[in-house]
DNA sequence: GGAATAGTGTCTCTAAGACAGTATGGT
DNA sequence: ACCATACTGTCTTAGAGACACTATTCC
């Protein structure tokens, strides 16, 4: 597990700049929302302006390997640069929406291909220093998909792309530890929750379910057990009626399942070595 | 499991203010920091602007019951209504910095005395009509305290107070919200992490880490089992020297221990029942 | 002695790990 | 034929639940 606070946000400070005094005052004792020292009267400008962003970490599994999505970047800093994917939060929309707008816009898919998508808030990252430019506070989210027949549509997402997670390398801003929790808070989910159907389409066998399991956490299971665990699970998956399907040529052709209505895992499916970040 | 992302936003965009329009264009195609439409040169107005805040739900274990660190509200909205502590995000610190900070200032607490506790982040909300006046994004903290000595200090903190965690009636703003997924996250980490510690002051007894599960889970564990558990869980906790406390007057005086150097625990100590959340 | 809490020991049962073996498809 | 994948079954073991029992203190 990744230590999770930035509380030592003192390196950033003294590179930050104070934009109005202003704001100053207001931190200090105007505390809007909390007491009362500066009566009811509310002064717009009273507070420090701040830039909110959402960061998307879009996690799929393609030829058995995970990847991410990214984009170029197209302007300093981090001109060139791999980053993640994200954008302004509108003043009418919350962060939520803010991501699941960005999701389509960059993945090209269709609002109603994204609706039912997870998408789930991963934490939020303030340094002060982490953009040079100004004050941003992004909120990041983690969003898993299917291995879609459509890549990626073609409109003005034409940018962004499949990465595989271990070869993404130096992104812009601090989107490396953004990548890195969201891979950690991904992996720990698998555990508890029903998570993993969601990196599968509708139908699909317990070879691909477990191919999930074994990707995001980069370890070998045991087939049998596996299996044994997942329909042992009440809720987890059900199975489909219907002819089996092959699988990939080879082998004898797999029974198909769909998410059942369960959200968690009790007990949990434990990752084999006992430590939960490797 | 709580469920947990915010993106059904919709509900409170109507009743949002457009504050400019140059607010609105900088989320259509403006776009800061992600692609390159705009150029180089950077208009610091050109993003909408958000207050930031961070609210903290602060827990103790005081007399076999969780209690929770609130404040009573002197101005409108909410006025004479509870509501969890916290405040204004400097411009130069991070939500963290922010938090902790806030920590010391509510309690009463020094710096000094702070500084180890735990704090964690929870997630950030950001429901555009979740403060009545303005657009607030708030950043929400947990932060676990063992029964301290001094209660709250002698300072501004006056207004601050501990209640009980199953009376603390209709909060301010979504504070209710943040309180319950507060309450949540805190009793799962205790289920795989060694939390529970943070609780405690530096030396104490098993029977009173018991004592945290139990009252933060609200239910009832078995002794020897817990404490078979908690012993065989490497670093968990270690064995202090010397003689041993008496218990509230009663019973057998019980052994001391102390946090041990381990953060997890695994196998994880699972709750009764199954369910992660009563 | 009785009440209360600390601490030990033991039996049982669930579920995970390991792995042998069978079934059914492709080439 | 051979290989690859799906699926079944069995043995073993780690660990949790349940609970009987002993130990030490205050009243």
């Amino acid at each position: 597990m990744r230590a999770d606070d930035e509380t030592a946000g003192a390196g950033g400070a003294t590179r930050a700049t104070r934009t109005t005094g202003v704001a100053e005052t207001a931190g200090k004792d105007g505390k809007y929302g909390k007491d009362g020292a500066a009566g009811d009267a509310y002064d717009p400008r009273a507070f420090p302006p701040f830039a909110v962003t959402v960061d998307l970490a879009v996690f799929t599994v393609r030829d058995a390997r995970l990847q991410v999505l990214l984009v170029r970047r197209g302007e300093s800093p981090y001109r060139g640069s791999w980053a993640l994917p994200g954008g302004f939060v509108r003043p009418d929309e919350s962060a939520g929406a803010a991501a699941r707008r960005e999701l389509a816009e960059e993945t090209g898919l269709g609002a109603d291909t994204v609706r039912p998508l997870h998408l789930e808030q991963l934490r939020t990252y303030s340094d002060p220093g982490r953009d040079p430019r100004m004050r941003v506070v992004s909120v990041a989210y983690a969003a898993l998909l299917p291995d879609l027949p459509e890549p990626r549509g073609g409109g003005d997402a034409a940018h962004a792309q499949w990465v595989p997670r271990d070869t993404a390398g130096p992104l812009a801003f601090d989107h490396d530890t953004i990548l890195a929790d969201a891979h950690d808070r991904i992996g720990a989910k698998l555990e508890y929750t029903c998570l993993a159907t969601r990196f599968c389409p509708a139908e699909f066998t317990l070879g691909e379910l477990q191919q999930v399991y074994e990707t995001v956490w980069g370890v070998q299971l045991d087939r049998p057990n596996f299996r044994r665990k997942v329909l042992a699970t009440p809720g987890f998956v059900e199975a489909v009626e219907g002819p089996p399907r092959p699988t990939g040529g080879r082998g004898k052709p797999a029974a198909l399942h769909r998410a059942g209505p369960a959200s968690a895992l009790h007990p949990p499916l434990l990752r084999p070595e006992g430590r939960p970040s490797p």
